[in-house]
DNA sequence: ATCCTAATGATAAAATTAATAGACATCGCC
DNA sequence: GGCGATGTCTATTAATTTTATCATTAGGAT
């Protein structure tokens, strides 16, 4: 499960995603539009602009921008940094491995096994998908809502 | 990420596969050999009774069970009775969904979409692969460590 | 220089969830 | 009835997540 940090972080991308590149968001206008506490903002944010995926400018006309178009982001990329490894378990993980202390044979471990192979789902579609995907999957949920009215 | 809870009732759960059906383990015997503290273990072996994946039984000669045959065992049924639902949010999920509470138009949500996209994905692995998989996994694993030595 | 704006950082409080322990009840067999 | 096992309930501890408070730093405009 994402923690409400990466489900943030997620939208927070998604609203950098939606502006005119180079236009910079205020981080208390992010918040308000989608409902998250500006502090914790503040602090993904960084996160982000340590990671190298946002860039930030201070004082007036500052904000946050996108470091990269939305189509060079992958979605895995902001949950790695957010949330950590993709991986259901760390001993599963390729970006972040790290040995069960329990589990005396790490080879013969079915869980580790399978969860592995899970790993592997989830980052074909997490690292595959771009912030630009998932904008026009928003784009196009949304023009079959306003169809059907 | 699995939670203790569920790898250890993952561990335990394949403990018992690996027995001869009928005969029963007991928890402590289970616990030791996997390194998981027995009371801990005592708990989770209940919650799997309650899902009715595993049956007990009281006094001498007693002991845990499963349920059915471990070909009939999902791995993905055990990871959501100890651990919740396998969808990375829950608005994304098909058999616990909850609406997100920030989220106002959730048709337009690319998150959302994203997410139910990695949840079939997470899902396909997990409710396909059986008890008996991940065993054979195990031996596969294992035959391959010491054909190796 | 000074003032306003906006990000930054450090810290800590609150809330939630995860992980474990203990004591006692219950059940079933011999 | 006594022993060997699970079952239940409660409490405690630890870890993590989420949020809030307050002070700091940097940039731009006047």
């Amino acid at each position: 499960m994402l923690t409400k940090k990466g489900k943030y972080g997620l939208k927070a991308m998604m609203h950098l995603a939606g502006r005119p590149p180079g236009e910079p968001s205020l981080v208390a206008e992010i918040a308000a539009a989608n409902d998250i506490p500006k502090k914790f903002l503040d602090t993904i944010l960084g996160e982000l602009r340590n990671a190298g995926l946002v860039n930030s400018k201070k004082g007036k006309g500052g904000g946050y921008t996108l470091a990269r178009s939305a189509k060079e982001i992958r979605v895995g990329h902001i949950i790695r940094v957010l949330d950590g490894p993709l991986a259901p378990i760390q001993c599963a993980s390729k970006t972040s491995y790290r040995r069960c202390d329990d589990c005396r044979d790490e080879k013969g471990c079915g869980v580790r096994l399978v969860m592995l192979e899970a790993r592997e789902a989830i980052a074909t579609v997490l690292d595959n998908r771009t912030l630009a995907d998932m904008r026009a999957f928003a784009l196009q949920g949304e023009a079959e809502f306003t169809y059907i009215i």
